[in-house]
DNA sequence: AATGTCAAGTCAACCTGCCTGACCATCTGG
DNA sequence: CCAGATGGTCAGGCAGGTTGACTTGACATT
């Protein structure tokens, strides 16, 4: 049947230059465990959105507007995110002195104590992956992995900063 | 404040243990991608989500309940992918002559040219990866990926011992 | 043949995770 | 002091699924 335009061959090929889907397979096995084990830890309540904020939230507090920037996201959708977490108690907002139009969030004490979680978590699971495919295959990747994100940021962010430059790449 | 539970270095090591973000990053970035390059390929209308009937189904056809448990979501879900792509051309369903309950999701001629696409592109897409951080760590990160998805499947399997199971071809 | 159970697929309703559009308040430069 | 840019919110919509209830057909037992 249909011999014409691809076989079987073509099939294993196209798994083999699939990198796509291992990549999307493992970041929601990612998520996954590490959602669980957060409940485990009490912090029921979270969900695979919020590492949008947490993982760009500094310590100092960082604007609404910022949070979305550095998330890649529109303020609207990243406000809904940062009102759930502040729902839950792990962040509040709280006026930017320098600017009455803005409000800064930060992490509350709760919140604080979130992140120490996730750093225990994302070690235990690296464990769990470390005892899959060795601890030294996990290393290389987790480097190559944060390389080939690196780049990708450096290459798709405007060559002049300076200019209010309208974002005309795709 | 608040020197209780998390400081600066704590965050570096945070972001150092996080794989997960590079991941999701990259994943989008891959799908992003080829769905730009599809739409070059005269290829419109393709989401993200069809990738989930595109990549599970065989040459032969596969029926909906096999491809909705292929990807790991509910039959309901891979029905609609299904229409979707129905409507736009690229798959159709046919009546499984073995069981009457059953169709068979099959490629469409526009399908099968829709895969040789597919290939080509999956393979410009990694070239320009390559070019971010060279051939050879392209080459382990995609070896890696593999093993390690293919690791979780393993471990995520039932650990049921082979029940005599009929139909389990392609 | 009647029956009970299971599998394949569909219909409807709902939820999450964003997006766009419209809008107000405030800041800033000329 | 005013125009335009910026910070943020409100409202609505769309994508990509979910659960639940259901129909049709397969099949094993009786």
């Amino acid at each position: 049947m249909a011999r014409s335009s691809i076989r079987a061959q073509d099939l294993e090929r196209f798994s083999r230059t699939n990198i796509g889907q291992p990549l999307t397979e493992i970041a929601k096995d990612f998520q996954r465990r590490a959602l669980a084990r957060f409940a485990g830890h009490g912090h029921k309540g979270l969900q695979p959105a919020h590492t949008a904020v947490i993982t760009n939230l500094g310590l100092e507090g960082t604007r609404l507007t910022d949070l979305a920037r550095r998330a890649a996201m529109t303020k609207q959708g990243m406000g809904q995110l940062v009102d759930e977490l502040e729902h839950l108690g792990y962040v509040e907002r709280t006026p930017d002195p320098t600017d009455n139009r803005a409000k800064i969030v930060r992490f509350t004490r709760r919140g604080r104590r979130l992140m120490s979680h996730g750093i225990e978590l994302g070690e235990a699971i690296q464990g769990e992956y470390a005892r899959l495919i060795g601890r030294r295959h996990l290393k290389t990747l987790r480097d190559t992995l944060e390389d080939l994100a690196h780049a990708l940021r450096e290459s798709a962010a405007p060559p002049r900063p300076a200019r209010t430059r309208r974002r005309s790449g795709v």
